[in-house]
DNA sequence: GAAAACTGATTAACATGTTAAGAGAAAAAT
DNA sequence: ATTTTTCTCTTAACATGTTAATCAGTTTTC
């Protein structure tokens, strides 16, 4: 017994396998690996991924929409887009209309290498709703959409 | 209609709200959000609170242990470690047993920093607890340790 | 007990996360 | 219309993530 009687708390220390942030942070750890492994081989860091995932999912984008949808910050998106743009995965352009805005676009290259590897991300991704069962899968993904204080 | 007859795939890609990577991150992000002012406040970032708090939980740890706890990769911790040692928050000494190897225990000022805020993680943690109703946060718990391949 | 194999921690190098500040363009205010 | 404000993107600086290489200490092998 360490704890002083002056120290005694109304509550507990929550233990870190039930913090959500660290419990969230270990789970992330366990999905991606695998998913780490097939990036490598396709040559693409996760965020450049998932930069490319959004894009063809969501067509051109400018700079502040992509880096909302890709839980990215700006001055990381920046850096990744130009990396990508120097791979030829996507292209960039000026907007039109507001000269301040970039508007990014997956090239035919950046699908081609979406396409190569989606039944592989596909296979993983099955091998996670097989593990906690479909039903549990889809409630995981709904409470996890709870949490989002998103737009 | 962009897709040629011949792209045509057995599963449809997966929208990126329900990617299980994707939705961990962004819930990640939304609870760290009021977690991330706290902390600054308190002066350490989140991955320092995190060795703190595992610290406090484990009692001294090696640097192996420390670093799968807290879900840093060794080189990462080093250096975080050797931060906290600089802030007197931490304490280093090389085992007997074994002198490779790096003991890390927390300090008298480290405890105190987690007491200081104690009360305002909590009441922070809490508010999720409430959000989602105290059945479907140990649930959402559940499933997450369930992803864990951990040991 | 000396060579080889292994282990724990660190350093190195580069990509990203994070906050603050800056440059350029558009919108709002007067 | 000019000034001011706001917005978008970028750069800068430092902390961390990630992989590979290194170094000292330990264990194994012979």
């Amino acid at each position: 017994m360490t704890d002083s009687p002056s120290s005694t708390r109304t509550t507990p220390m929550r233990r870190t396998s039930r913090s959500l942030p660290i419990a969230l942070l270990r789970a992330r750890e366990s999905v991606m690996a695998p998913i780490r492994e097939m990036l490598a081989d396709a040559g693409v860091t996760e965020q450049q991924w998932r930069v490319l995932r959004v894009l063809e999912e969501a067509g051109p984008l400018d700079g502040t929409e992509a880096a909302r949808r890709t839980c990215l910050l700006p001055p990381s998106l920046t850096r990744i887009a130009q990396t990508l743009e120097a791979k030829g995965l996507v292209e960039r352009a000026v907007s039109e209309r507001d000269r301040r805005r970039q508007v990014f676009s997956i090239s035919a290259s950046g699908k081609a290498l979406l396409a190569a590897y989606f039944d592989q991300a596909s296979e993983i991704a099955k091998g996670f709703e097989k593990h906690l069962g479909k039903e549990r899968f889809n409630q995981l993904l709904d409470l996890l959409g709870e949490l989002q204080d998103d737009e």
